[in-house]
DNA sequence: TGAATAACCTAGTAGTCCGATAGGGTAATT
DNA sequence: AATTACCCTATCGGACTACTAGGTTATTCA
């Protein structure tokens, strides 16, 4: 299950980048209009302005900014950053591979070989989906 | 992240695809191969019985056994039985269906739109592979 | 018949994580 | 100096996961 952490960053995201002018947005517009906890929205933003998604205004008039164009942002970052592994067991994650304890040989194991398979086709649509395209933008 | 249970769940089966011949197969020995809590185990292939993957049989000799072909045993089945969902949100589940509070529009949702692609593909790959496939036999 | 065997069932629990909340501090702009 | 927004810490209830404990029922075999 994808966690409300990494919704609520997608569609902040797609809502800055539906905008028309690339002025910052403030905190409260995004949770209002996407209907996301003021205070849970801020941690999100900041999370995705460390990552290097956002820039970020402070003052009057201040707010979020996309840094990127939406076209050259791919989901598949955008997921990493917020919600980590996307393989669905560690013994099959690129960047967060771990060994299982259970497991003594894992060219064997048929859930390891399952598993790879749901990875690799869940990397290649995230992967091959940008921002613009999930927001509808050309 | 898939369960443990879920993980547990498809080793048991595909322990007892491997087995040469037909006969039941007692809880603390497949626990014992696999590396699986007896206790836990238990749960699973009850669970496991009761929808129609495994018969069991009390008493001496008795044990969990296979009710189909390996080959007619699809991991999507599985999965939905032993892991609930296989959707990464409630509101693109075919099978548990679930609005968003926050999303007026699901046509307009951007994260609703990539979710109903990864959900596709491994659907896809789910339902292509059957317990034959990942337990190695023809 | 009865003892051994093995599946079956009911509960409960420690630990973990998620989503959210609250309050305040800091920094930039007017 | 006032305003406005960014930034940090901390807490907390609820849900869920992985597992444990203990007893019950059904079957087999001496």
């Amino acid at each position: 299950m994808l966690s409300k952490k990494t919704k609520y960053g997608i569609k902040a995201l797609t809502y800055l980048a539906r905008q028309t002018d690339t002025k910052p947005v403030q905190t409260p517009n995004i949770a209002e209009s996407e209907n996301i906890s003021l205070k849970f929205l801020e941690s999100i933003l900041l999370s995705l302005r460390k990552a290097g998604f956002l820039g970020s205004k402070k003052g009057k008039g201040g707010g979020y900014y996309l840094l990127r164009e939406p076209k050259d942002i791919s989901m598949i970052d955008v997921i990493r950053v917020l919600e980590g592994p996307i393989a669905m067991l560690p013994c099959v994650s690129l960047n967060y591979y771990e060994k299982c304890s259970d497991c003594p040989d894992e060219e064997l194991c048929s859930v390891n070989k399952i598993m790879i398979q749901v990875r690799d086709c869940t990397l290649r649509v995230l992967g091959e989906n940008t921002l613009a395209d999930i927001a509808g933008k050309h």
